[in-house]
DNA sequence: CGATAATTTGAATTAACTCAACTGTTGTGG
DNA sequence: CCACAACAGTTGAGTTAATTCAAATTATCG
């Protein structure tokens, strides 16, 4: 940590938020070269974590957030019973560990769901930047805020719509975040199991495989194990449409 | 806004975050005397909101955060067809608005449950304020972070309860809310309608209805309209024990 | 006091669940 | 490289928790 930003690291590659296809959509946003370079500096880049491997644990010490660069990492708790509920899936730059501020502790299990590299911001440093660069401490406060907004729209999917509803709108939420990131919003391949997705729609896992075979049959997605093909992207979003409030972000995770 | 805080204002009473009950509930804890003074200066306390009227509404530009001192306020969406969906009730010393720092505006309703007093925070003097007390922005971002935890909470309980459940978990957490702000944790009165409290917790407004009736013939309850006595908190608990995650923070709006 | 809204209760319906069997995939060791 | 075990996914059938629809009852408010 705090290399110096000119200064290659042993592994060859540096944090390099300046660089990052992701910066866009991550902490950087709206940062001047400057302020990029100050928030480089505090950020340790991590090497790759593999799939099934845990980032963090109920009641570890909070020092960290991260963001997924590559990769995918769902967040999840156990019940006493040992199953597990997903509470959501990180895409590449997607932000977590924002609920552990609040007691610094973590509260769930973060696990990798496939090969993934994430960026290490120390929270300490972190917050002390902040303090010092306006505009960190703003997109800082804006991403919490969205986290809330989010989380705000995944409780209206989950009080308000069918099965059919949940799985629509998982699926162009994932298809708007591949989308934004570069990648096809169509054609895809889904990092988590059926259990999982149902995990998190609080649906059955044989319901999600009932839906996917149904939206097969309805032509609306082709199927094939983990890969996703969006063939009628308007048939998938009329699904919602009915149930859509004023002005809707689409129910992703992070 | 803006007042000296030696002056009294007009109708002689003063945001006064030194005197309030609330203080170690809200945005000033953890600051010290000199720094309240400070948050004290940028409060606009407003005269009370009678019963259905309107905090904000979506689309409105995003200005303030707001804090409940007495009453109750509920947030919520509505659909094109005109039903609402309540999102979350905000008792005193809770804060909300937190989900429009994101993007300007707001993005759901804030509507008076009954005659409510709020503190209003103008937000850009917050943050820059929050810049130069380091404290104030921790307690910020410590703000948002608890309300990503309690929303993640409440996901939870959609995903994996039954009604009764929901219904247990609703009433327990009002429960400690209440005692938290030195209310009777047994004995109180629901702001909220049946319909309400079914629309947060996912629920037909029967169901909550038949659930009432249930718990009150199980002797859990003593329910008499918005009037309920909880007469067995251990087996209210109970009811949500076997799906308790690793350490729960029950699931409360803000 | 009468009208409108909120709540309760009953009966029938249904979406999603559970249980169960089967199929396909993936990874491992002989 | 194949066999087998373990796991992930699909499909079917019966069950059920909660819903919807409907009606009756009880508050609330001008």
């Amino acid at each position: 940590m705090g290399a110096n930003s000119k200064v290659i690291s042993i592994d060859g590659i540096k944090a390099a938020c300046s660089n990052c296809s992701l910066a866009t959509l991550c902490l950087p946003f709206g940062l001047d070269t400057e302020d990029v370079d100050r928030l480089e500096r505090i950020i340790k880049r991590n090497r790759p974590v593999q799939r099934g491997q845990i980032l963090y644990r109920p009641g570890d010490r909070f020092r960290s957030l991260f963001v997924v660069k590559t990769g995918a990492v769902k967040t999840f708790t156990q019940t006493a019973a040992g199953d597990e509920h997903v509470i959501g899936f990180h895409l590449p730059g997607e932000m977590l560990g924002l609920d552990a501020i609040q007691d610094d502790h973590h509260g769930c299990f973060a696990k990798a769901l496939e090969t993934t590299v994430v960026c290490e911001l120390p929270f300490e440093n972190l917050e002390s930047l902040s303090a010092s660069v306006p505009s960190l401490q703003h997109q800082l406060l804006r991403l919490l805020s969205r986290e809330v907004s989010v989380e705000a729209n995944m409780i209206s999917l989950l009080n308000n719509s069918t099965a059919e509803e949940r799985l629509a709108s998982f699926l162009l939420s994932l298809s708007e975040r591949f989308k934004r990131r570069g990648f096809s919003a169509t054609d895809f391949f889904l990092a988590m199991s059926r259990q999982d997705i149902g995990s998190y729609l609080g649906l059955a896992l044989e319901t999600v495989s009932r839906l996917f075979t149904r939206f097969q049959e309805h032509g609306v997605l082709e199927v094939d194990r983990k890969h996703v093909q969006i063939k009628n992207l308007d048939e998938l979003k009329r699904m919602l449409k009915h149930q859509t409030p004023c002005h809707t972000t689409l129910g992703q995770s992070s």
